[in-house]
DNA sequence: GAACTATTCAATAAGTTTCTTGAATAGATA
DNA sequence: TATCTATTCAAGAAACTTATTGAATAGTTC
């Protein structure tokens, strides 16, 4: 073998790991699994796809070794192969969030009609929460919260938080966090909470990235 | 604009970013533009292209905001639009590399032939440089090496090698690296010098892996 | 073992991607 | 201003991708 035969081979199979994650559904898929792992039928139900069509692009996902299956009783659960896979939706992601103009045009313009506060970002959070008065809040359901959380943080479900606001204080700042930049719970809770008179903030990243950012070592 | 509706908006675009990645040529470019700047003719020239193919495909990495472009004379040069887009190939590369088995195997299948020695990965060779005799050797071009390098290496071109193997001793160990884990000048170098009695293995990564690793801040 | 149910498969039509060829362009040099 | 040269554009054929539909399957539960 050559080096361009190698060159060609080598990179012709990572284009095809490439190209299966080089579709709008799928990037969600991805971004959705991130959270722990999902049936078909609730794959489609929140990403909004017809069932066939989404067993379709698990299929894709999985002859591409990036997503891999386990039968549960009746259903068949999806889970991401490895940190890696959410890893690199991660940096993807990145680019397109500090450098296209209209992703980020699309996320301000999302998110103002929310709140008016700037979303604070992970490393910001880490280095504030030690001295001040600042309260993690994770609005994911309960089940999520349960899989895994940020340290120090408290659940309450974005469909429950209407009926628990008792439980938060006036004087502490909260700061809402979910599945990620694209997930719109900590939106939804910023908005409540200020229109309550509370001190609130979106984080930018969710769960999967504190994950990958400070648990790499202890999930290998 | 609804829930559903700016998560399709967003997901469309960032699959429109990685669709432009999809593809083995632009993979290639984007890993060789990670060296730094080229001319359309370098680049097909470089990776077996026609020039009007390789300008074709360049188009679609700039349309998508991947790479931009510089008039010098009378040729265009290309760049990768910023460090993020290393990043992101860098992780789709290390997926292929960690847990596809058919790249692991081609990749094995290549370097056999050319040493009995594993590679050396980026964090053990920083470790052991400081105590042991090991000398990291630079094979890629006078110019690439001048752009920018891994500090105490020294730089000798794979194809002055040969011409210039009176310089080395045999008492030390030579680590030999080049553009990344696919280039295979580090794998020529490591053969020739084997042949010629000498101890040497390449390193995993290349240059551009380094950078973004150790240099990441003070490039920004 | 029968019935059930979640998931996959197969076929199709519309849309997209790719490479090749040869012509066109835009900018630099003389 | 004319010439030159690197790069891009345009057109077309072949090969892929996608959503939809309805039928098939495989494994579980009763």
């Amino acid at each position: 073998m050559d080096k361009r035969q190698f060159k060609d081979r080598v990179y012709t199979i990572l284009s095809g790991l490439v190209k299966a994650m080089a579709n709008p559904h799928r990037l969600e898929i991805i971004d959705l699994l991130g959270q722990g792992e999902r049936s078909v039928e609730e794959i489609a139900a929140e990403t909004g796809m017809s069932i066939a069509n989404a067993s379709q692009h698990l299929q894709v996902l999985k002859q591409s070794n990036l997503v891999q299956i386990k039968r549960n009783g009746n259903f068949i659960l999806y889970r991401l192969a490895n940190d890696n896979v959410y890893k690199s939706w991660k940096d993807l992601r990145e680019i397109g969030m500090e450098s296209l103009e209209e992703v980020k045009k699309i996320v301000k313009d999302f998110r103002e009609k929310k709140s008016s506060f700037e979303p604070m970002r992970m490393d910001d959070l880490l280095s504030r929460m030690e001295s001040s008065n600042i309260i993690l809040l994770d609005v994911r359901p309960e089940q999520e919260f349960k899989a895994g959380h940020i340290p120090k943080a408290i659940n309450i479900p974005i469909d429950q938080l209407p009926g628990r606001i008792g439980e938060l204080k006036r004087s502490k700042r909260y700061v809402a966090y979910c599945r990620g930049p694209f997930c719109v719970f900590a939106d939804d809770a910023v908005q409540f909470l200020t229109e309550k008179g509370f001190k609130a903030n979106r984080l930018e990243e969710g769960y999967p990235d504190w994950k990958i950012k400070f648990q790499a070592e202890t999930v290998r």
